[in-house]
Formats: C-alpha cells, sequence, structure tokens
DNA sequence: TGCTAAATCTCGAAC
DNA sequence: GTTCGAGGTTTAGCA
C-alpha cells in the first residue's frame, strides 16, 4: 500500500473541529462528504427552504455542492462548479455557505449535529463512454456490417497504416475497397482530413479503387462539404443502435462479457 | 446522546467483509456510502462504460444509486428508485449490481479498492418549499402590494374569521374592502370555494362592500368560470416574483433574517 | 397509467 | 461569452 491516504474521516466532531475541517479540505480542493442533521436556504434563480433533518452533503473538488435526502434521485439542495465557500461555527452550530456568481445565488446549509465528515483526495481519470464506445462501435460494424451500409463485407479491422490505425476495412456491394473511420461523436473537420490521409495511404499500397467513408452519429457544419470535395461518404451510425447490435441474443456471451469485465 | 447510532463506518474493509456490510445494510433499508477504485458498466436505455477511478457510490433507501465522480453537479452513473441489488465478492472484487425492471436496466459497480464504507439511517422529515412559501407570499403582498393589484392597502393580516384565517386585508383604490386568499401552487375550486366562505363571512360583520381576490400562479380548470359565479377576482401571483420582492435591497434584513434563521 | 410541460434543470457544442 | 439543443434527462401535474 502506497503512502498516499486518499480519504480522511472523523465521527462526531465537535462544531469548531468540524469548521477547521471542512475550511481546510475546500482549501486543498478536496472532496468533502458531511452527514449530520441540518437545514438549508437556497436564494438564487428562485428560493427554497428545507427544514431541519438528516442528510448527506457532498462538496467536490470543483466548488459544486449536493445536498442528499436518504431517498431520491436528485438532491434537494445543489450548487453547480465554481462556488466559493464560507465556513464557520456559529455556537453550537455548523454554517457552511456556498456562493456562486453568474447567476448570483447562494446556498446556506447548517448543522446542529455533524455525525460523520470525510475528506478525500480522488484520482479519477478514468474515461466515460456513452451509448458505446468507439470500440463497441468497431465490433457492432464487423458483427453487422449492413447497419453501415448494405452489402459491405469487413475483411479484418484496425490494419496499421503510416498515419496511425484504420477502424475498419471492407468490400462493398460494387467490389470497391473500404477504409472506414469511425467516430463516436459528431464527426468535425479533422476526422474527414484524418479519413483522407488513410485514404491516400492506402491508395499508394493498392492497385484498386478506394473508397472512404466516415461513420459517425452526424456531421458538424459544412463537413458535408468537405467530404464531397475528398471525393469521400458519409454514414451516419448512431452509437445507441450499436449498442442494440452489441446486444442481440447470439451477442449474449459478447455482451455479457461487455458488462461485467474491466 | 441518546442510544440511536445513525452512522456506522469502516475504513478499508476487505471485501468479503465489504460485501457483507452493504449485503446487510441495504436489506435493512440504510443509506450506504461507499468511497474507493471502481468501474461501472451500465445497460438499459441505453448502455455506457465507466474506466476505473476514484468515485463515491451512494445506494438510498429507497434502491436509487448515484455514482459520484470527484468533480461535477451530475452523477456519472445512476439508478433510479425501486432498484434490487446483488452484491458479492468476486475473488479481490466487490462487485454491487443495481437492477431495475420497467424499464429494463441495470448497473454493475466494481471495486478494486474500497477506502471508505458506512452505511446510515437517516431520519428526514423536513418539508422542503421552493421558491416561497405562503407565508412567504404574504409577507411580499404586505411588503409591495402593487404585485397583487395598483393601489392596494393592506391594513393586517391573518385576521381570524369564523371559517380558519384570511390571509391579506386591504382597501383597494376604490375604497373596497379586499379579502386576499393565497396559494402557492395552481389553484383548484377549493381555494375558490374557501375565498368565498370567507367574504360571505366578513360581509356579515362589515356593512360595507366586500371584494375576494384569489392570489395564486395561476388557475386549475374551470376554475375561472367558478370564480365569475363567486363575484370573486383572481391575480396571477408568481413565489418567484415574490422571492424577488423579498431579497429588494430595503428588505435585506428580512433576507438575512430568512436566509440564516432555523 | 400515460402524456405534457417545467426545471434553481445541467452540459456541451456552435456561433 | 451567449445561444441552442440534447439528456439513460427527472419530476410534477392532469387526463
Amino acid at each position: 500500500m502506497s503512502g498516499r491516504k486518499p480519504v480522511v474521516v472523523l465521527e462526531n466532531p465537535g462544531v469548531k473541529r468540524a469548521a477547521e475541517f471542512i475550511r481546510d479540505a475546500v482549501s486543498e480542493r478536496k472532496v468533502v462528504v458531511v452527514v449530520g442533521n441540518c437545514w438549508v436556504n437556497y436564494r438564487g434563480r428562485a428560493s427554497s427552504k428545507l427544514e431541519p433533518g438528516e442528510r448527506i452533503v457532498v462538496i467536490k473538488e470543483d466548488g459544486s455542492v449536493l445536498v442528499h435526502r436518504p431517498a431520491g434521485y436528485e438532491p434537494v439542495n445543489w450548487q453547480p462548479a465554481g462556488c466559493l465557500f464560507q465556513t464557520r461555527a456559529d455556537g453550537a452550530v455548523l454554517r457552511v455557505r456556498a456562493v456562486r456568481q453568474k447567476p448570483s445565488e447562494s446556498v446556506g446549509i447548517s448543522f446542529d449535529r455533524v455525525y460523520l465528515l470525510s475528506a478525500m483526495s480522488l484520482v479519477d481519470s478514468g474515461e466515460f463512454s456513452l451509448y458505446a464506445s468507439e470500440e463497441d462501435m468497431q465490433r457492432a460494424i464487423l458483427l453487422r456490417p449492413s447497419i453501415l451500409e448494405e452489402g459491405l463485407k469487413p475483411i479484418t479491422y484496425e490494419k496499421r497504416v503510416e498515419p496511425g490505425f484504420v477502424d475498419v476495412y471492407g468490400i462493398d456491394k460494387n467490389g470497391k475497397l473500404v477504409v472506414v473511420e469511425i467516430k463516436r461523436r459528431t464527426a468535425g473537420r479533422d476526422a474527414a482530413l484524418q479519413l483522407a490521409k488513410y485514404v491516400d495511404f492506402v491508395k499508394t499500397i493498392v492497385n484498386r479503387e478506394v473508397r472512404g467513408v466516415l461513420a459517425a452519429p452526424r456531421l458538424a457544419k459544412n463537413v458535408q462539404r468537405l467530404l464531397v470535395t475528398l471525393g469521400l461518404d458519409f454514414r451516419p451510425l448512431d452509437p445507441r443502435k450499436c449498442a442494440e447490435v452489441l446486444s442481440r441474443p447470439e451477442t449474449k456471451k459478447l455482451a455479457e462479457f461487455f458488462v461485467e469485465s474491466k
């Protein structure tokens, strides 16, 4: 185990101790969790008042705040990222105020009992991909090429080419070699230019007609024109649809792996 | 201090211990907080994959789940209320799965390190009121009667009348006595009928013309017709606007009190 | 139960 | 920076 201590915990701290602890943790950009009996007032775009009760309060390192009741998906009170904090012991009451400007608003949280107080330095650089990752989209095309275009037959994938990797190779219904570039999100000019590079390179090593196909949920503005100029095709490809393909009965084993694997 | 122990905490529990702890806590409808290194997979209306990183996971007593990264207002993954849980130690990995039906979806969370594990029985019956309470709207009218109608001069408020209380009394620009009934939300037939009762009662004790005014953000269907029948007036009154009135510079002291007071 | 409209919506991308 | 549109939107109010 390394020397890093990611989580520090105080149980039933006094009000003064708690205030200090939170002040320090917030100034060090740590994540703070407070569990205790509190009441909350909000003023800003709207106003709200929350009568006393036991809740979980989370202050994140970007200055966002969440007040969670013991039930319900949504926080009962909150503040988006970028808040400044005032924390103080006011007699027997711990007061935390999160202030934001633009729009000007503030959330004031007052505790008369704190059961649990924790500060944590969390490291989280893990990528989040919605619907399907680019890799998943690739697998979906290989599994059911018709989602890209009818008659496409994949050859192999991620064949190394000079400028980088090609996502999918295939032969289209007319026997032409197809180079596919996949983007999980809106494809911009960069994607079109990258694909053009791949196509040009492939043309230098195969003596055959080569088509470039850009597969993405949609194109950014003016990219369609660029594609035409470059002689490339666009095929809309919805990550959601890809996810459906991967969850088909035939691919159950693959899907299981997807769900459980790291 | 009472015998109730609302929060139980484990630091750096082993995987087996953690699995047991969570299983018990969830079955007892407690709120569970897990902090550790985890990866998450979601499948349902859509699909998502979250690569490993350190996060805070909250399981609430209603079976909702939140996965929070160290930054950002929104949970990166979640599950609404009503989930069923599978928790198990899978080698050195703690796996928690939250399954929901209708729509059928599941979130799988796998931890290879748990820093903090906590189970809590939180009691929270505190009322939450958004924008402004009915009392706040009353104060706003007394402070600036013009938000209700021009020329209105309040006399007193919450004067006891037989059937209950009258929210605001006043004299309108034509010298008529006004009885105001305030509703924080859409006013229904009941509000109109209640106001009619108040007006009738007031008429029996003052020898003077009496107007009934219903103040609410809006009317439910057909209530306008009912008001006309009863000879009552409707005045739209936005709680949001009332909150603005209360936060005017002149009312700073009042606002401060509102923000800080319990 | 299903639909519609609002949300302290939040969040990201385009202009 | 401001505006616009999507979201695993969620949530509340009505038919």
